[in-house]
DNA sequence: GGGTTGCACTTTCTAAAAGTTAGTGCATTC
DNA sequence: GAATGCACTAACTTTTAGAAAGTGCAACCC
């Protein structure tokens, strides 16, 4: 059996610990890591969107998703929605300034994914190769 | 209509993009930023473990879910597997080096979002707030 | 002037993923 | 000699993601 997780909010001084199970962190990271999370992030890092906007810029994303994506993002105050209830709507996505220090950190991440694909496909293929092989 | 993604693979220069749905750049990415993903990571970040001492360490992980994370790790080549075929038997897993760079990224971001936590769960309380007062 | 498209979503339904439980075969510990 | 640990896999259930359709109105097209 493992030990309790850490994670305490004990004499003022607040501890977070994403390796522990119930710490509120852990959804926080979720939000930000998750599929839809990351790439929202990536792509507000440029600018405002509309939502629509959004969508065709974060290929592949479905309404529902990026409803569900953007509102939990508002949620945490990684991203400032501003609505002109006007017809038709008009709801513009942007990042708060927290938000901006936390999508800088996030494209640092996909800009390192992406140039070390090359070899990240050469390693996949090595993987197949000695299992089928 | 959105326009195609691009995602080229031309004249032996590559080109990914994570914003494009095939691109499989988005598939690494989200074997690195998934849920037990980015944990799993920076667990190894802080050296070699064996397959239990991992399960121990992110808490809250299931067997299956940490044996499909680390194989996915290292079919991209950013964990190393060494296993000794006794009994009972040893495996160890530990980062490459390639895993270690990203690691470190992934790290930032998670003591990013462990520091910013008093904010969010401001910002929860807040956003909770606005709808149900 | 009638049809299509777009806006920002929500709701409903289905498909895929994650989580849970149990089993493996042997060795060490209690 | 019973329990536990090792590193998993396989079968089953629950949760989540994704696909499709609906909303109500307004601007564009021919």
């Amino acid at each position: 059996m493992s030990e309790a997780p850490e994670c305490t909010a004990e004499h003022d001084q607040l501890l977070f610990d994403v390796f522990a199970q119930r710490c509120p962190s852990r959804s926080t990271l979720e939000h930000l890591t998750g599929r839809w999370g990351v790439l929202a992030m990536a792509a507000l890092h440029d600018g405002t969107f509309r939502f629509n906007e959004l969508r065709r810029r974060v290929h592949g994303v479905s309404e529902k998703m990026l409803a569900q994506t953007l509102q939990a993002l508002e949620r945490d105050g990684f991203v400032h929605r501003e609505a002109q209830h006007t017809i038709p709507p008009k709801v513009e996505y942007s990042l708060t300034d927290r938000g901006k220090r936390t999508a800088a950190l996030l494209l640092d991440l996909i800009r390192d994914v992406e140039a070390q694909m090359p070899e990240v496909i050469a390693a996949n293929e090595r993987y197949d190769a000695a299992r089928n092989g």
